[in-house]
DNA sequence: TCTGGGGTCCTAGGACCC
DNA sequence: TCTGGGGTCCTAGGACCC
């Protein structure tokens, strides 16, 4: 039998700050989202205090106030850099693995011995703990879907939880309502509710022919997963089909100017993406949109793609031909709230078909752009950057209260005095 | 005043092929 | 009045995930 374990950080971005700065412990802790927008993640004691997820962050002020809690910007060089040390840390346990998410990852642990499966998950535990100052979570199943619920469990238990007992599935999946699963949002919720199907034993034991027609081979899978029957495997890392950059403005912008910096910037970060997982691409997409919660603003959304003769990931190329979109769908006299970029098509850099008419065999662009991607690794983003990328950068994000790059930048360094 | 960003997969329908 | 039977590829839209 299969045996899948998941791990889940607890809190991860909560933690991550945590591990920097003890005075945190047991003081409640959220993050915020991009442009300090929305509440991402919250510690045990927030969630305590009844403040949703994804909720603007701006409603819960007075709240915040109230009850001291902790404001954090997001910091995803901090939190990258913190998850691939608990990854790394997991790899020792378990070399057959997924890395699902910035804070999960699935571990098949066949091999062992069913009775030592607690005993060695609560050593994974305590190690990560003790090399990342992580805290995790670990959720044993015969399926993904299972182990999954199990990491609930687990959750609000000790740590670690094993479902791949029968009876104890048949216990919690009966109190489990379907909106909890892996797989279920509120849309397919709502349809189940109209079957009649509203906790998660009820799903397992619906026929799997009947939920194809409502929810497609997707549902029909969750429904054999929670039967115990395998169909979700792991997978191994493949390289994005698409990469997309885009950010809120801070505040609103009206001329083109600022918006084709913004756009040129992110332009920059998606090639190097594009870079790091060796492809080209052979498209590039661009929108722009205003701020749409201002029922009173005139309201203008629109997009381009606009196709490349030879596919590239040249930061250069790849800004020309953003601006060349963004001047054709820039319309004057509206407050946009933000643009992105999207690179299309990637394809492997090794397996490009070569242009008839083009000279590629050449690519003297290749060579400055891995420059330009080491110098940047080694001494922190944005140590070189391209002139259209701005200077000033009015239209920078807010991330007003934003946690030191402990781990990633040399003049950000952790302090002990 | 303030409302995130980045992905994936599946299906249906249309265009087109022989 | 009758109007084939397969295919593939592409796109848009809808659902989901973190």
């Amino acid at each position: 039998m299969k045996v899948f374990a998941l791990v889940d950080c607890n809190n991860f971005y909560a933690s991550c700050e945590r591990v920097f700065d003890p005075r945190l412990k047991n003081r409640p802790i959220v993050v915020l989202s991009n442009n300090d927008g929305c509440i991402v993640a919250r510690s045990n004691e927030v969630k305590a205090l009844d403040i949703p997820m994804g909720v603007p962050f701006f409603e819960q002020k007075a709240l915040i106030r109230k009850h001291d809690i902790a404001v954090f910007s997001s910091n995803y060089q901090l939190y990258g850099d913190m998850s691939q040390r608990v990854m790394d840390s997991l790899r020792r346990f378990a070399p057959d693995m997924e890395v699902y998410s910035i804070d999960e990852a699935f571990l098949r642990l066949d091999h062992l011995q069913p009775r030592d499966l607690i005993e060695y998950c609560t050593t994974i535990r305590t190690k990560v703990l003790q090399w990342t100052g992580i805290p995790v979570s670990i959720g044993i199943g015969p399926t993904k879907v299972l182990a999954k619920v199990a990491n609930r469990v687990a959750k609000k238990q000790t740590g670690v939880f094993d479902i791949r007992d029968q009876k104890t599935q048949d216990a919690i999946l009966k109190t489990l309502h379907v909106r909890k699963l892996w797989g279920i949002a509120r849309r397919w919720a709502e349809r189940l509710h109209r079957m009649g199907i509203e906790t998660a034993s009820q799903l397992r034991d619906a026929s799997p022919v009947i939920i194809r027609k409502q929810l497609s081979v997707v549902g029909e899978r969750l429904v054999r997963e929670l039967r115990g029957q395998s169909c979700l495997d792991l997978e191994d890392v493949q390289p994005r089909k698409n990469i997309m950059s885009s950010k809120s403005f801070g505040n609103l912008l009206t001329e083109k100017a600022p918006m084709a910096e913004a756009l040129a910037n992110y332009a920059a970060r998606a090639c190097e993406k594009l870079r790091q997982q060796n492809s080209r691409a052979q498209a590039v997409y661009v929108f722009v949109q205003t701020n749409g919660f201002r029922e009173t603003d005139a309201q203008y959304s629109n997009g381009l793609t606009c196709t490349l003769t030879v596919p590239t990931s040249d930061t250069r190329t790849i800004i020309e031909a953003a601006k060349f979109c963004l001047n054709r769908i820039y319309r004057p006299g509206y407050r946009y709230k933000k643009t992105g970029v999207m690179l299309l098509d990637l394809i492997p850099a090794a397996l490009e078909q070569q242009h008839l008419f083009a000279d590629s065999d050449q690519r003297p662009g290749d060579r400055l752009m891995a420059t330009v991607d080491r110098i940047n690794e080694d001494h922190g983003p944005d140590t070189v950057f391209f002139g259209a990328e701005g200077i000033h950068r009015e239209w920078k994000m807010r991330c007003g209260s934003r946690s030191p790059r402990y781990t990633t930048q040399w003049n950000e360094l952790l302090r002990v005095s």
